[in-house]
DNA sequence: TCCTTCACATACCGTTGGTATGTGAAGGTA
DNA sequence: TACCTTCACATACCAACGGTATGTGAAGGA
């Protein structure tokens, strides 16, 4: 029973790994799992995992990609079900405010990834991966006037932190009509972007 | 050559032990950095670290308390030397954006502490230093009919994560126009809240 | 003068991330 | 089929870390 080639045992251990880890790292943090956890839970070796990554760091790194495609999948998605540049817009936002929320991605993408990468490399991967989407989007809204010719890079930060520390918020927050009370405030911020 | 009582000189290792801290965990980051260190750097040794706090996260929790402090005092000052509500309120947004884009905060108190306390203890801490203070304003501007009644939370959440992160992007920005840069939409989100 | 207190120093431990080396099955070649 | 190379892991080990248990000597009251 040879279950496949050697390399898709291959790609199924590091897919294992970044599985484990993330279920881990999204549960206890970064700094409380330690790698024997992982390789145990993944059913392998620390001889397994430095095979396939450079460290602990490094594992982190992947975890934390998959976790930002995946929040960028449901944010574009939300925002190409519209046709109108506005409402695309305005919709991936929200879609962001409600797949942040989990705590999966609380915890990863939002409170270990800057400290364990680091802010420019924590950057570099959320541009990658969605703050680029928002550039986008803004950036054809001022193309169609819609909103005001500027720089789009502040723009961006304000709105990715504002949301971002929403989400924060929103996961901390028992009250089910959170969402609600955070988007009022916002979707107003956003409304004073717009040309009158 | 007593060199004061005993008190006091238990007050100079303490507060030798969170400066040396500070700069370290500022320059370094916080896993970047040994207990090992920073008592080095404090000329004592780890039985001095042990017997003031009750770990290295202890340690940690205590110096970012003072930057928070420090950052706080500088934003109430720069909103007292105002009259205005709203000037109180826009000049002490202004005054945080320099404040937090000192290198020693950015690290500190953006980065790591939210990782190393986690989101409930830092947001205590933001709370009781700064946050606080951004919440009253905004209570007093809501009072006097500046903007319109709402439920502060979301609204200090939104303005504190965006004001946040845009502090840690001037810091790792050239461009010595950043600021305004940043200020101009802030601004205008912040306008987009006065009644009209 | 003595004794207690306490602010630290010293010595030690378990665990961690990381590395160096071993091993055995997969898969090509003759 | 026999052989050999490759490589995806396992095993064994290490230095360094955070943390703890215990020692010590000066300060300060009685």
């Amino acid at each position: 029973m040879t279950n496949g080639g050697r390399a898709q045992q291959k790609e199924q251990t590091r897919r294992t790994l970044i599985r484990e880890a993330r279920r881990l790292f999204a549960t206890l943090g970064y700094g409380a799992v330690g790698l024997s956890e992982i390789v145990g839970a993944a059913g392998v070796t620390k001889g397994a995992l430095y095979h396939h990554f450079d460290g602990k760091a490094a594992l982190f790194r992947a975890v934390l990609e998959e976790v930002q495609q995946q929040v960028a999948r449901t944010v574009a998605a939300a925002g190409d079900a519209r046709d109108d540049p506005w409402e695309q817009f305005t919709a991936g936002c929200r879609a962001f405010l409600t797949a942040a929320t989990d705590p999966d991605v609380q915890r990863i993408m939002l409170v270990d990834g800057p400290a364990v990468l680091g802010w420019n490399e924590w950057r570099a991967l959320d541009e990658a991966a969605s703050a680029r989407h928002l550039a986008e989007a803004l950036t054809t809204l001022i193309e169609e006037g819609v909103i005001a010719r500027q720089p789009v890079e502040p723009l961006t930060r304000l709105l990715s932190g504002a949301m971002n520390e929403a989400a924060l918020w929103l996961a901390g927050s028992e009250d089910p009509g959170a969402l609600a009370g955070v988007w009022a405030p916002l979707s107003q911020m956003l409304e004073a972007l717009r040309v009158r």
